[in-house]
DNA sequence: GGACGTCCTATGTGAGAACG
DNA sequence: CGTTCTCACATAGGACGTCC
């Protein structure tokens, strides 16, 4: 076979597929990609070389590869990105309850009377690092009691979901900060901050151990921060644009399944699955709900421990822990690692 | 213009699933 | 159980850009 070099309209094609099925493309797919490229005029003059079906499928094959391999992942690699294409079409299906108002740089998105959707972060137990999540796919308890959701990291690859302690390793999304917030940034504040490391840049909890003020000017913030990095204890003096804040009215977040919205849910998961049954997600749903698994059901995120005795015990009674072989948590590897 | 490094495509290998 | 197919993965080698 002989070597062709594929055009910018069709690398832009082969990627626009790539990006909308997460997988190899089946072979009537490729047949047709190929048909496509032959029938343009890029290839199809009489001194225009055709590009053949082996050819089409290679070169998926190889960009896959190398997605791994960078540890890319389409559309988005880090977090505190704008929301993604991915995320747009999967959103978080969670909402925290709250007697108080929602506090308006904490929260985002639609609001109802009783609920509050809210962005939430993930702390992975791979690498300690935080993620933005971009859904929770499910719920259950480990084997000592803690509640564990199944999230899906904004940016990341569907199958690359990871099991997260509700407790300890999911919160309120950080905030990243703008030039006039830095006076609130002071020593001994926990902050999220963004670490370059060698082969990674990732977002960790640090410190606010010194800061040095400076005049801004047309720039923006010119003030240092010197922070130590919780997971490792290392110190680093980094800028504003690395720095985001807590929000300043954290939740203990809980998380229980809403069985009225759980049939709206599923209707809507019916109708996907008649477009692309490889997207369905099943997750497990209380034994009244008939079968031992559901469609995908909306999670109810209770903001209060107080109110564990009220709504939140009355519906997470229902939902059965899983058997002991179920509770290992899944963890991705290396594909985790984003580029710096 | 040659050496060198990087990118891109082709090819080979092995594992696993499907099928007769 | 053997064959076929698909996929992931590793690597070879050509094309191209950069540097001296």
């Amino acid at each position: 076979m002989g070597r062709i070099r594929f055009t910018l309209a069709e690398v832009s094609k082969m990627e626009e597929v790539l990006r909308d099925l997460n997988a190899m493309p089946k072979r009537p797919a490729i047949q047709k990609l190929t048909a496509d490229f032959n029938a343009s005029p890029d290839r199809s003059g009489d001194d225009k070389v055709p590009v053949q079906y082996n050819q089409v499928h290679t070169w998926f094959q190889n960009r896959r590869y190398k997605q791994k391999r960078r540890g890319e992942r389409p559309p988005a690699q880090v977090k505190k990105m704008l929301p993604t294409g991915a995320e747009a079409q999967h959103p978080a299906s969670y909402w925290v309850h709250s007697s108080s108002p929602p506090n308006s740089e904490s929260h985002s998105g639609n609001s109802s009377s009783d609920g509050h959707l809210v962005q939430l972060e993930a702390k992975s137990p791979r690498n300690g690092a935080w993620y933005d999540v971009a859904a929770i796919q499910s719920c259950r308890f480990s084997e000592t009691g803690d509640q564990e959701v199944q999230v899906w990291f904004s940016g990341f690859w569907a199958e690359e979901e990871e099991w997260i302690n509700v407790c300890k390793s999911l919160r309120l999304r950080s905030l990243p900060c703008v030039a006039r917030e830095c006076v609130d940034v002071l020593p001994g504040d926990l902050i999220l901050c963004y670490q370059d490391g060698k082969e990674q840049a990732l977002y960790f909890d640090a410190h606010v151990l010194e800061v040095e003020r400076r005049t801004h000017d047309i720039r923006g913030c010119l003030c240092s921060f010197l922070v130590r990095y919780d997971h490792d204890h290392s110190e680093e003096i980094v800028p504003l644009r690395k720095v985001c804040r807590r929000p300043s009215a954290d939740v203990n977040i809980n998380i229980v399944i809403d069985h009225s919205l759980a049939e709206q849910k599923a209707k809507k998961s019916r109708k996907r699955m008649d477009m692309n049954p490889d997207k369905v997600t099943m997750v497990p749903s209380p034994p009244n709900q008939g079968g031992p698994y559901d469609m995908a059901a909306p999670l109810l995120i209770m903001p209060d421990s107080t109110h564990r005795d009220s709504i939140a015990d009355e519906q997470m009674g229902d939902i059965e822990a899983p058997p002991k072989g179920e509770a290992t948590s899944k963890t991705h590897g290396d594909k985790m690692n984003v580029g710096a």
